[in-house]
DNA sequence: CATCAATAATGACTACAGTCAGTTTATCGC
DNA sequence: GCGATAAACTGACTGTAGTCATTATTGATG
């Protein structure tokens, strides 16, 4: 009971095709809303890595942005909403970017761990902000914002399947179950585990070891 | 930087020895303080479940206690550090009591599933508080709440862990990782489901099932 | 170009979480 | 019982997230 909020929020603002400017261009209204995106987001950004989520209002945010404070609510339902907006990008670039760079002739385990730590170190630069963000991830208060993080999770469970894939058409693994469930399987490690090491339970180094064996765990081979 | 705290909170008042009124009696000052946490927790509890987290002031909360409203936070560091230490109790009842359940003839993993069904169920009853606490679960903002996270994790982990050795010790399940290290692997799966479920993106059927699959990829054996 | 409907932007305003200087209450030594 | 000291409590106050009635901008239509 209670708990619910209506449904404004003008959505993922279709990406503007950049190029020909013929033939349905954006039109100055979407245009105009695309630049002010981008300068709320760069500006949170840098307020948000110099002095912190908690001591930034949405109110220098929308100064710095140079926008309306009510305005700044248009763009994001909320501040945690906000702060999703602004490093999903990057979030989603990390990820893509560590599947790309795997070593194609290292173990499976390796490969993995190569991915996780990749992701994980990203989050290092700033471990106050990576709390609050994988936070928020995981519970995102709007439907676009939804819609990212499924996006990002799709990244990085198609990456580990594939990996686990063609480790088992090159004999490397042997037969079981789905990948994309193992793919599941393997990030919801990688997830608790991040959120030992930023809460401080554990140290990044322990982490990383306790991942290894918790993923070997799951792909049914020798750590 | 920034995203600090400093640290008032009287920490968890040491239990009240009953009974016995001579040797040690605790104090009118501790009296006081107990029964005070405890109107607490029941006006808190009885708030939240009525109109909703979000829909509950901690002034409302503070009426209901007949308390002032500023006293609320000697004994919770924030309103969702108030959630936690509302329904602490009862989770790790539930936890402890679906251990204690459990029916000791059955396979390892129908065990398991059990366990997590029971917890799931508790959940249930009211999903909206469900979500919230379980994203503030993870993220404890004073030390008495990580400490009482702690404890339910430990009952979790350690009565899982239990489970996995008997299994192995009456050759119902082959050797393989540390019984600790693969109850935690389980509960990665359980709180990630958990989350999709609550998140409505998938069933409890759904949930369920799932999580049987996933149970079964880390403990190696047929689902 | 003038008119109009739809969409976006605004900022004064509200409600509420959390603080803190001042007050009350318990405990203890005499 | 009587201070004295420390701990607990209080509620007026502050800062800020988020709202909403009003205004401004855009693009379409004749």
């Amino acid at each position: 009971m209670a708990e619910q909020r209506k449904a404004p929020v003008p959505e993922p603002p279709v990406p503007v095709a950049s190029g020909t400017p013929t033939l349905a261009r954006p039109g100055r209204r979407e245009r105009n809303k695309q630049e002010k995106l981008a300068r709320i987001v760069s500006a949170a950004r840098a307020l948000f890595q110099q002095q912190g989520f908690s001591d930034t209002t949405t109110q220098q945010i929308a100064e710095a942005a140079d926008i309306g404070a009510g305005t700044l609510f248009l763009y994001a339902r909320s501040k945690e909403d906000l702060l999703v907006l602004v490093f999903r990008d990057e979030m989603m670039e990390t990820a893509r970017s560590a599947f790309a760079r795997v070593d194609e002739t290292a173990p499976l385990l390796d490969q993995l761990m190569q991915v996780f730590a990749t992701m994980a170190a990203y989050h290092e630069q700033d471990q106050t902000i990576a709390r609050i963000l994988l936070k928020e991830i995981m519970f995102p208060d709007a439907i676009g914002r939804q819609n990212d993080i499924a996006e990002l999770l799709d990244v990085i469970f198609a990456g580990c399947a594939a990996l686990i894939e063609k480790a088992r058409q090159a004999g490397r693994l042997g037969p079981g179950a789905a990948p994309l469930q193992i793919a599941e399987n393997l990030f919801a490690n990688y997830y608790l585990g991040l959120l030992g090491w930023l809460g401080g339970r554990t140290s990044s180094r322990q982490f990383l070891l306790r991942l290894r064996q918790l993923s070997a765990i799951t792909l049914g081979c020798e750590a």
